[in-house]
DNA sequence: GGAATTTTTTAGCGATGACTACAAAAATTT
DNA sequence: AAATTTTTGTAGTCATCGCTAAAAAATTCC
């Protein structure tokens, strides 16, 4: 059980980093940041402690790797919305649509882990953290907007935003999945509508 | 600074219950349930441990009575945009309107106590009691709501409160005044266009 | 095989969480 | 004034928080 690919010296770990992150995910999603501390995620990952900080550094650190992957799979809905093509409301609509499909409770985790999974804490590392990856999100949206509305792109980006926040705090809160694609779908027909988008 | 107007027995209370009620609410709402202690609230209120569990029995006991006072005052919006009367749409959309007014940031807390209080808490009982609040205002919208639209009452309060926990969500996240009105009020036009109210 | 390196485990650190036993203090009742 | 009732402050309780010192274990390098 320690055979290790990579020749590296020393003692080989036990345990997958890789998996580790998709567990810690799981954990942070489902109960949020704060709520999972260290010695339930040490025994979810079969380790003790030390291990836990030789690997992460700390609990900030292990977050910050979960976000790095969250942020960059499936569960960024924009990112996969985009990649599909199709026009500035098309693009816009499949994201909120996305959204609604992922959203809805899953092995007991529910919404956008970068929108609420800090949400109430209180640690301002975390914090910063979700906040940064937030932002990153947001700026992806506005400048995909901005080529064909550069003036209302702040604006447009603003809604999305808002409708993203309700329906993953909806989700949070037991809401299925019929209810928000019927508001993913309302919200998108008013970026058409009050925006002008194609 | 002990006089007391009731016939009461026994040593007077130093402080004002009503007050450390408010005192409370401001420290709930700006922070989460979970992120405020014990000795930060008895801090906060001036009184000792002991004190503050002789008179609310504990921390859960003090975020019941804070919700009450939340839930009977200008906080909740829908109560008192009803109260201005008119049609369903316009009750509904002056509902949205007031949050937008109230839920930016001031004095430190932003957003709706009731809807993102106690989110990502680890407390059972506070996010039950924050639960039941929840509900008891969703139901009265969606009340009011069946009274023009019986059929739709279910599918209309659910726009309506996932619209709130937007805003919610945004106003804590920094969102200002101007993006809540902006989305609010493209929320407010889609009750009519899409429901067809009045 | 011995040295060097890295991860492991054991066992705990100090700080903080919600909460409380107990007795003194301050009021009303008799 | 004495008895009764209630709140107060002192000084803790035990559990959990994030985190770590130290040494044994498991690997590679020479």
């Amino acid at each position: 059980m320690t055979t290790k690919i990579s020749g590296a010296r020393g003692r080989p770990r036990t345990f997958d980093v890789d998996r580790a992150i998709e567990t810690a995910m799981g954990l942070f999603h489902a109960r949020g940041y704060d709520a999972v501390g260290v010695a339930e995620l040490s025994e979810a990952l079969g380790i003790k402690p030390p291990s836990f900080y030789a690997a992460f550094g700390n609990k900030a650190g292990l977050f910050e790797r979960v976000l790095e992957r969250y942020a960059t799979g499936d569960a960024n809905v924009f990112l996969h919305a985009r990649a599909q093509g199709g026009s500035t409301a098309e693009v816009l609509e499949r994201t909120l649509m996305r959204a609604a499909q992922l959203y809805p409770t899953r092995n007991g985790a529910a919404g956008c882990l970068v929108i609420d999974g800090t949400r109430n804490s209180a640690d301002p590392d975390a914090r910063a953290l979700a906040s940064a990856a937030q932002r990153a999100g947001r700026d992806a949206v506005r400048d995909f907007i901005a080529i064909e509305a550069p003036d209302r792109a702040e604006e447009i980006a603003d809604f999305v935003v808002i409708t993203l926040f309700g329906m993953s705090a909806a989700a949070r809160n037991g809401v299925g999945e019929a209810a928000l694609r019927s508001f993913a779908e309302a919200a998108g027909r008013t970026l058409r509508r009050e925006f002008g988008l194609t």
